[in-house]
DNA sequence: CTTATTCATCGTAATATTGCGATATAGAAG
DNA sequence: CTTCTATATCGCAATATTACGATGAATAAG
């Protein structure tokens, strides 16, 4: 039915898939690679660098800040965005746990 | 339109968004972290462990498989399922870029 | 004040995801 | 061969996501 049973996972496997599902799209990812590429604070010129319209961005943007993925800070006309890494570590804790607890034996 | 134009972004940026995807549910992390948990290979035991149907479970696992972070294998009658860790360093790559490459002076 | 410019939000349409019951498939057990 | 067990797949219904044009809000420019 299209719902998520959000009340039978922990706060840290529904915290993680909030993050990781803001990752699950292209132009998100390409927005991420883009900020972060630049060396002074991106505005708007991310609408000119991916095939989406301007309301698109936006909402995509949105969803990052929603994410805890970027900052967003108004400066005149126009927004500064910048990435906001306090959410990494837990994205590589996981990714290590993962590969960490691995069993060696497993489907050998 | 929900269309998303895949065509207009690097395979790069379509693997990872599409590995991302696949972690964004909080029951396929919840799989992944009682899979890596586990000591033996695992099988059926998964539904016992989540609030889901047979059926659902059954369709996360074949979407972490497709996403290529879980290994199949049939024994018997049951399949034991494995984490994959072949993807795993592309995505610590690229939250280790996105960290990385971030310009301090932004959004001061 | 009027007009641009820049970004956010609303409304809508198209598509994707999620979940489950029912059913199919395949090996194990008898 | 029949039955049980374990997993996968189908079909459907409910919900979520995505995208865009249109519009709103706010500052900048004239």
């Amino acid at each position: 039915m299209g719902i998520t049973k959000t009340d039978s996972y922990t706060d840290q496997t529904l915290a993680l898939a909030s993050i990781f599902k803001a990752l699950g799209h292209p132009a998100r990812i390409a927005i991420l690679a883009y900020i972060s590429k630049q060396t002074a604070c991106i505005c708007g010129d991310i609408v000119a660098e991916l095939p989406l319209s301007q309301a698109s961005i936006s909402r995509h943007l949105a969803e990052l800040k929603e994410a805890g993925l970027i900052k967003g800070t108004i400066s005149g006309t126009s927004v500064c965005y910048c990435i906001d890494e306090t959410q990494l570590p837990l994205l590589e804790t996981f990714i290590h746990q993962i590969k960490q607890l691995q069993n060696q034996t497993c489907c050998a």
